[in-house]
DNA sequence: TATTTTAGATGGTCTAGACAACTATATTAA
DNA sequence: TTAATATAGTTGTCTAGACCATCTAAAATA
């Protein structure tokens, strides 16, 4: 399994083994690793030397360490970026109202001209379209259109509506989702989100449209999204970089 | 310099102590330490000791190391992070507008009662209070109102309101900026912000909230920004943690 | 049975070296 | 003078231990 005689350092191939174990699922967040003394055994190098392979991991935040416990597999981070940055459901939580769905409609169906636009493809070209109503304890709370390219995204159906496009996209399909792109602007609310999110025509609105794109810097997804102002406030925060004096 | 008897880690006392200097300017941007084996003869501990704390203190980006060169005092980041995402200045300038100030006031008065919740200081504490219409090529973009904590920052004038306040805390008075929250919420605009921002009654506005505060989480300011919704976009970009399988 | 003690396992810190890889400088040979 | 070579100094990697602090579970005790 270590090469003590390859170029690459022994704490990187350790490095790299602890992640294609975890990768293959053969170690899951949450499982224990062997203690730092049983891997110095079993490779037979230094125990400093898998401690240098384990401290790089746990700063990427791969790995967790409990003293006089063991060393863990982390929970996934998918759930803690993007996930957490644009999942409804989870802000919701966070904000302590019983997030909802209501689904409008699913289809798939050809690229309208600004979906295309975003998505970087062609107006006649296939993709998945849905629009839900987003409730907080029962209320409508945004009015939600997702756009997602159909052609990047196969096999899409309604059932992943309800559950996690990501976990879809990474676990399923070996897709491995990059950034996001948000913009936020104010507007009012027109005929149809007045009806739609239960408010007065003339009311104020947050529209929120994200870009999602794959590690490959593809845009996947876009989503326009119609908050309603008198119920939702974006937050953000900003931290300062540690290193700056 | 280094307590071997002292509970703290050794490692941690080093990291400290090179801390200070750089804080002090003992140590600048492009300086070369110590060598790790000078740094051990001197504080006579073992090598590897000396590099844990080296090791930490790159992997924040305060430290630069090159093999077969040495280590040295990274670049600092100072204008990056908060200042480019807060400045109405930089702002601007990154979208194409040319950019501009009205100051409609400057005083030294007694915190509004939001203010005061917002800076956690008593209602009738000092404040530095302000307000600009900000503009974007010659026409109205935002119009702002900064509460300043007056027994925080002192000593402030008027003339700091076209300058950078971040360099004049920074600088002049030595203070830590750490952070800042904003919250973003959509409205309409009352007869105030119309006539200031020459929008109509009704017209969608954008407001923006920030509070920003020092390193040892103290708020020394708070922002509150009326902008046109018909000239104004918020951008966020979510970078996708590097590590996450 | 319930509590306390103890033993064993874990990660946290540290040592006093070693050799390899890389860089810059000084020396030597063409 | 120029090019090749040695040298010294740097970080990079690694060893084979050591002791400490914390945690868990088993064993001893009340």
């Amino acid at each position: 399994m270590i090469d003590k005689s390859s170029p690459l350092p022994i704490y990187y191939q350790i490095q790299e083994m602890i992640r294609k174990k975890m990768n293959a699922g053969e170690w899951e967040p949450g499982d224990m690793l062997p203690s730092e003394r049983i891997f110095a055994e079993e490779f037979e190098v230094s125990r400093m030397t898998v401690r240098q392979a384990i401290i790089e991991l746990v700063n990427e935040g791969l790995l967790r360490r409990e003293k006089g416990k063991g060393t863990f597999v982390a929970e996934k981070k998918l759930e803690q970026t993007l996930q957490g940055l644009t999942s409804f459901t989870e802000d919701m939580k966070a904000r302590g109202f019983e997030p909802g769905n209501i689904l409008n409609y699913f289809r798939e169906t050809q690229a309208s001209s600004d979906a295309a636009k975003a998505l970087n493809i062609n107006e006649n070209a296939k993709v998945y379209e849905m629009q839900r109503i987003r409730l907080a304890d029962k209320e409508p709370m945004a009015l939600e259109t997702t756009y997602i390219n159909a052609n990047l995204i196969k096999g899409l159906t309604e059932e992943h509506a309800g559950k996690s496009l990501y976990q879809y996209i990474e676990k399923e399909l070996n897709l491995k989702i990059g950034f996001a792109d948000q913009t936020l602007e104010s507007a009012v609310a027109g005929k149809n989100e007045a009806v739609l999110l239960n408010i007065k025509k003339g009311d104020p609105i947050l529209w929120i449209s994200r870009l999602t794109h794959l590690q490959d810097d593809t845009p996947f997804e876009y989503v326009k999204s119609a908050y309603r102002g008198d119920r939702y406030k974006f937050s953000i925060h900003m931290p300062r970089d540690e290193h700056s004096s």
